[in-house]
DNA sequence: AACCAATTGTAGCCTTGGCTAAGTTTTTTG
DNA sequence: CAAAAAACTTAGCCAAGGCTACAATTGGTT
């Protein structure tokens, strides 16, 4: 039980759950912004800086900030003082990234969390699962409907 | 359906799910540290800097300023070139962080994923469970146990 | 057409959490 | 017990994501 490769197994997945987890935090802030966006555009019609602020509940200024990354980073297009668009590499992730949201949050509702918090809880936990992880969610909730 | 207090209430929720993020990804530094600290003194008698550095996967330049952080807020005490130690606050925070994640963790493997990505998920996912989530994950775990 | 309010942009600041590189101290070892 | 290795500290850099304050642009109102 204690022997030594049982414990290098566990200091392995240790560390790479740390890896994991500072990967997700990485891509994290594209994933709602590109969500949100597409969410905005399919709600409103366009996707405005301060839409955006509102939403996430920062400044204007932190949304300028990080959309001049994602232009960089090829999801967003953006001309100066005109509403945002998506690139298609965009509107691909905040599909995935709506189905996944929804996923957790309805997974959350069906053990039984109100869906207040499954909503709040769902925000932060939906970066952390992984495939496998997301497909149990999926297989369950639909299971207990 | 789409009347304006059931919109005000759904931008509402979503601010506040992004504000509980920020939040989270705030103490979640101090969280895993203590923790591992207390991981380390159970297991080894004494938790060092390098053991940290190794555990988390950085280099031990990031443990030393997060330590200092973590020092001056209270959770740790820490002579120079000497191990690391927690105070009581820390203690406290470390045994609910360790229960929760056992929770997490126990409740993943209990829907069915494997060891190994209930180990990886729970490390990131654990940070944004809210108390009302983490009392359904312990209550299902259990009904299935 | 001119003005004013709203929106967007930009500059500069802060904190966190990464890193490398170089200097100290402690511990081990020959 | 001296030298080498290991561990620790410190300084300085970077990127991300917050903020405030101020400047520029747009768009609606009169
Ligand atoms: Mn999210
Ligand atoms: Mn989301
Ligand atoms: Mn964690
Ligand atoms: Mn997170």
């Amino acid at each position: 039980m204690a022997t030594p490769s049982n414990k290098n197994l566990r200091t392995e997945v240790r560390s790479a759950a740390f890896e994991q987890v500072r990967e997700a935090h990485q891509t994290e802030t594209a994933e709602d912004y590109v969500e949100m966006i597409a969410d905005l555009i399919a709600e409103k019609g366009e996707a405005r800086v301060v839409d955006l602020a509102s939403a996430f509940g920062v400044t204007h200024a932190t949304v300028n900030k990080t959309i001049a990354r994602l232009n960089k980073e090829g999801f967003v297009t953006n001309e100066k003082y005109r509403s945002l668009f998506l690139t298609p590499k965009g509107q691909k992730m905040a599909e995935a990234c709506k189905s996944r949201h929804e996923i957790v949050v309805g997974f959350l509702k069906s053990i039984g969390v109100s869906a207040r918090t499954a909503e709040l809880d769902a925000e932060g936990v939906e970066h952390h699962i992984s495939p496998e992880t997301l497909k149990a969610f999926a297989a369950f909730a639909k299971k207990k409907k």
